[in-house]
DNA sequence: ACATGACTGGACCATTTGGTCTAGAGGTGT
DNA sequence: ACACCTCTAGACCAAATGGTCCAGTCATGT
């Protein structure tokens, strides 16, 4: 406890979000979760009476805290849009370097693979919205013309961006995201 | 075997393809797969001396057939690039509203979800090339400036709408998409 | 009629799964 | 000193997991 750089509890929430998001839900069992995070058993349902589910809400919720947090740091010191959008891109394509390449998003590895429970689908929707509320804010704040849509776009060239990195392992995929984004033609 | 519509091989891939997409491959046990396919399990790993993880890339690789033939008629009667992109996107949302509007994409979903197996993870590349491969080939046809490059841009307009679909549940999101497909900035 | 080979059916197995339960350690307040 | 409470530790459990194995079925070729 002293010793530990970290409480249990965060322990887990960590390791978790960092099991799940390389392996999904069903991709990874108590054991391994436990021993990655160097806790008992008794500590899980101490802290999360349901278990592995409430533990991996709980995880997405933090991994969803930490990208709502690079975006802000993202685009809170940008002059304009095109900037902020390409400290982002940069800042994913670090993070997902240091993750080897091989995960995917966290919510939906997490929640979208978990059980076919309801709330998590909704939690994860729930989770994205927060995100792209966020970039929203700083596209109208910015002087974008359409935020919201402008907002989408990122979010979608993300999701995207990403997937075709994991598949070329190949973080530039994300640092060419941004020159993709531009002004919608009037279909 | 004279009564079944189809053949158990082929029962049991189109069941994996289905499952997996839905679940991913850990969420997909044994017993569901089989149950669903109304086959044993002597069937199983008669066709798949690997069992579940053979089954696994040829379910991938049948759904990314299919994934194929849709882009091929797609393109194929397009007189242009952009109507050609906007039968995809409708196709698309037409499959992604037939499919309950929960599931993922399928190779993702089954191969990268699955085993930690390095093949599995080449696999899922080789099959996402040939997407990109196929659009390449009508762009260029079909007089695009920058072919391959638009390709990449419209898988990574249709994975990450997916997505976007997925946790709004709306299909329109897929729908939308063409017009977000323009010419790149020249960054 | 018989043998052959592909395929089916399911009993069976070791291992792992998520989850429960209880004994107790360790800190804090009185 | 005591009680109180949070948290840890891990034995234990029923159920499910992926996988093996083999006897049996059935269509076919000869």
């Amino acid at each position: 406890m002293t010793r530990r750089p970290l409480p249990t509890k965060d322990r887990l929430i960590r390791a978790a979000a960092d099991l799940f998001r390389r392996s999904g839900y069903h991709g990874v069992g108590l054991s391994e979760l436990l021993s990655a995070a160097d806790a008992p058993k008794g500590s899980l349902y101490h802290h999360f009476p349901n278990g592995k589910s409430d533990l991996a809400v709980a995880a997405a919720t933090w991994a969803s805290d930490e990208m709502l947090r690079m975006i802000a740091a993202s685009f809170e010191p940008a002059e304009d849009f095109g900037t902020g959008t390409r400290t982002l891109c940069h800042k994913a394509a670090k993070m997902f370097d240091k993750s080897g390449q091989w995960d995917g998003c966290p919510i939906s590895a997490t929640l979208f693979e978990g059980p076919d429970n309801t709330d998590f689908r909704q939690h994860a929707h729930h989770l994205y919205e927060g995100w792209i509320a966020e970039v929203t804010h700083h596209a109208t704040r910015l002087g974008e013309p359409d935020p919201r849509n402008t907002a989408d776009t990122l979010f979608i060239l993300l999701q995207g961006g990403w997937q075709l990195a994991r598949a070329r392992q190949n973080s530039d995929e994300l640092r060419k995201l941004p020159a993709r984004l531009s002004a919608p033609k009037t279909d």
